[in-house]
DNA sequence: TTCATTTCTTAATCTACATTAATGCACCGC
DNA sequence: GCGGTGCATTAATGTAGATTAAGAAATGAA
């Protein structure tokens, strides 16, 4: 745990880091985001005073976030500490992976990278649920859905 | 903390409900989601054998999701014990909130509607940082994000 | 089984937002 | 000051996915 003084512009962290650390932002304004296969740039999230800044996946794998000060800040840095976690907390955990993973999906993939990336996530819930519950999870219509599995099947 | 067993279709939280609890299913399949105005319907996460599905609202608040079963399941029902929790795990909790919230509008929501709750929820952010950084957050690009503007100064 | 209801698929049309491109501005450093 | 680079805006055109509509297939109740 220390303080930093990071100037505008100023990244803490990059994609694929790992051991990454928490960020809390005592002034100033950081963000995260990520970068998709086309080099566009979507921001995940703001993080003025008061607020926590981090990557969402476990402390040992790869950042799928950069983080970058927006403005000149302060900030405190402090490792992901699971050993103070309550057995509970390792599920808060998970879902914030979970949600991340979600967020990053919907901000930067079309509806066939959703529907492909959720197959492989999730293969037993594709085989249990109707169609249209797939579709309303992706956040696309049901027709939409039909003409993505078309494509697919015609792609190989 | 009790077992329950619901059937296929048996609606376990409702939009709006206050004091909700967290599931932790046993076995069968639970959903969440939520229902916006034009009356569609969401999926905002499937939850199979092992996983937990909650509202991640304070407990006190009104609940933004319903949660049911998708198949007969055996599922534990737990209050949100907010006093095992570290000091930390406040932060945690808070950062799951804002990333429910984030999916229900990227999911459920237009450009001009994400635009305006932003500004309600971030009014400073707004004035700190660049347009097409507001773009980014939103899921849009510049171009568009200058013309929801313009069409909200002509609505007045 | 049979009938009804819901689900899935296909195709035609429509629309929100992306892309491209051009112009005017602000903010640099020299 | 001046020229450059990036940013915001406008407008024209393109496109992924929505909407609408209709028929086929699956599901379920009596």
């Amino acid at each position: 745990m220390k303080k930093l003084s990071v100037k505008k512009g100023q990244i803490l962290q990059h994609k694929g880091d790992i051991n990454t650390k928490v960020y809390i932002v005592k002034s100033g304004l950081l963000r995260s985001y990520m970068i998709d296969e086309k080099g566009k740039e979507h921001i995940f999230m703001f993080a003025p005073e008061g607020w926590l800044v981090a990557d969402s996946t476990p402390p040992d794998a790869a950042a799928e976030l950069f983080i970058d000060a927006v403005e000149d800040s302060l900030v405190v840095e402090k490792a992901k500490d699971i050993a103070t976690e309550g057995h509970d907390s390792q599920k808060l955990i998970n879902r914030l992976q979970v949600l991340q993973k979600r967020i990053i999906m919907l901000m930067s993939a079309s509806a066939i990278e959703r529907y492909e990336h959720f197959v492989e996530t999730y293969p037993d819930i594709v085989q249990r649920v109707p169609q249209r519950m797939i579709a309303s999870y992706l956040g696309i219509t049901p027709e939409a859905l039909s003409t993505v599995k078309r494509q697919r099947l015609k792609e190989r």
